[in-house]
RNA sequence: GGAGAGGUGGCUGAGUGGUCGAAAGCGCUCGACUUGAAAUCGAGUGUACCGAAAGGUACCGUGGGUUCGAAUCCCACCCUCUCCGCCA
């Protein structure tokens, strides 16, 4: 959630930079504050002198005034008066309220300074490139969903037949490496400092607003209907709500959190796209890595994540390049995003495996989530950032692709042959 | 799923209609005492919104209701715990 008191003290600026992204406009937001504003205003003035009526009431009655007295009477009656237009204008406020909650839920967040205008992913902007040494040199490299049905490890047929298509059942030495993949990466940030963690997996729908996928995005998650629960679409829900409406103490900060969870999306409106292999599935397993932190620290922080990701491709010796989203780009959340996109040989493409988000305080203003600092007054929002490290049948599909062998073998990276036991498919 | 108990501030816990944002204790912060510490004593110690400020308003699980006045009474819901059932 965007800060309304930046809002209303620089509605131009806060306009502009929502501009860059596209267009929302901001002027209803301004109007309703105003009216609600002059409506809190008015309304706890009447509440001041209902409250004082009560008191008084009180106070001459306990000092003996006969409660049947006209002069009591008439403070009851004046105490129903007040009452009375408090029930005309506390609905009004309460309607502008949640008017106003409702809209500024679907305002995205602001892009950083630092964030390159554009419109669309035409206009990302490469950053750097890792292990060119690694491109294969097979020219005959066969897609990796044909790979891994010739192998046995990967049915995509059956998996329509139990479930829909955009399923995926893994099958021996596959599931033997996909396991090996999560616990590998897994390793590697509790390693680097991040603390595991499991969560749930069916998630209420206030921890899908705090982190920004209601009420815009219901379209993408799978909902169990009668529950007010959803399928987790990444860990990066679960874990924003973990200290949700919470206050934490300075010395909590930083706090860093890594989860394997499978994640379950509808791709609504993909149709058409990736409709073949492990790109998108309804539901595919990663791993997240997810820091709370000092704003201070926030934009250092989320180069330490980034690289955090990029540890595990180099690891595995996957070439990747990665990108910083332009402001059309920025997923709704995020002020500030590199993606790390993967090479993919039989799509001649660098395909994305993980982006790494800064969402600053707005998610941590939509679940409420502060600090206090010893000596300061008030509260401040924490940093919230997220990271895939990585998303898991991605990175499958990258190894079944770059490290397939002309007889059509897959030869096993050597940081995950300790997990596996085995150095080829 | 059935039966029962309960949800109050950082924690423990009092409060069943009146000046209660809430006793007391613990914890924490600052100060005094002390060579230092402990102990002791004193002061302070929730959050948010409105307001230039003074100050005001809201919050005792959530939402409604009764009343001049609700933490306290009524209704609905949510959550937690115990027992039974079922189950990995």
């Amino acid at each position: 959630m965007i800060d309304l008191k930046q809002l209303r003290e620089n509605p131009e600026h806060v306009q502009a930079r929502l501009n860059l992204r596209g267009n929302f406009d901001l002027k209803p937001i301004l109007d309703l504050d105003q009216q609600q504003r002059e409506l809190e205003m008015k309304r706890s003035l009447l509440q001041a002198r209902s409250n004082e009526i009560g008191k008084l009431v009180g106070q001459k009655i306990q000092s003996g005034t006969n409660p049947q007295s006209s002069e009591i009477q008439a403070l009851r009656d004046e105490g129903n008066q007040v009452k009375a237009q408090l029930g005309e204008l506390e609905p009004q406020e309460k309607e502008i309220k949640a008017q106003l909650e409702a809209i500024l839920l679907t305002v995205p967040n602001l892009p950083s300074e630092s964030t390159p205008v554009g419109k669309s992913e035409e206009d990302n902007v490469e950053i750097r490139r890792w292990g060119d040494e690694y491109l294969p040199g097979n020219p005959n490299i066969v897609p990796h969903w044909e790979v891994g049905e010739k192998l046995g490890i990967l049915n995509f047929e059956r998996s329509a037949k139990i479930a829909q298509s955009r399923f995926v059942t893994i099958i021996g030495a596959g599931a033997a490496l996909e396991r090996a993949l999560i616990q590998f990466m897994l390793d590697r940030h509790i390693a680097e400092g991040y603390t595991e963690v499991i969560p749930p997996f069916l998630i209420n729908s206030q921890s899908l607003t705090a982190s920004g996928q209601l009420p815009k995005f219901a379209d993408e998650s799978f909902k169990c209907d009668r529950d007010d629960l959803w399928l987790t679409p990444t860990a990066e829900v679960p874990i924003t709500s973990l200290y949700r409406d919470e206050i934490l103490p300075t010395e909590a900060l930083p706090i860093y959190h890594c989860a394997y969870t499978p994640c379950f999306r509808r791709e609504a409106g993909s149709y058409g796209r990736d409709t073949r292999g492990l790109i998108r599935l309804h539901q595919f397993n990663k791993v997240e890595m997810f820091k709370f932190v000092h704003p201070d620290t926030s934009e250092a922080e989320h180069q330490t994540l980034t690289q955090d990701a990029e540890g595990v491709l180099q690891a595995l010796k996957l070439p990747y390049r990665v990108l910083q989203l332009c402001t059309g780009d920025l997923g709704f959340s995020a002020t500030k995003t590199y993606d790390l996109e993967v090479w993919l040989p039989s799509s001649g493409k660098y395909r994305e495996i993980s982006s790494c988000s800064n969402c600053m305080d707005f998610q941590a203003r939509r679940g409420n989530l502060r600090f206090k600092e010893a000596g300061k007054k008030g509260t401040q929002f924490v940093h919230t950032l997220n990271g895939s490290g990585l998303a898991v049948g991605r990175t499958m599909a990258a190894i079944l692709e770059n490290y397939q062998q002309p007889d059509g073998t897959i030869q096993i990276p050597d940081v995950l042959q300790p997990y596996m036991g085995r150095s080829v498919l």
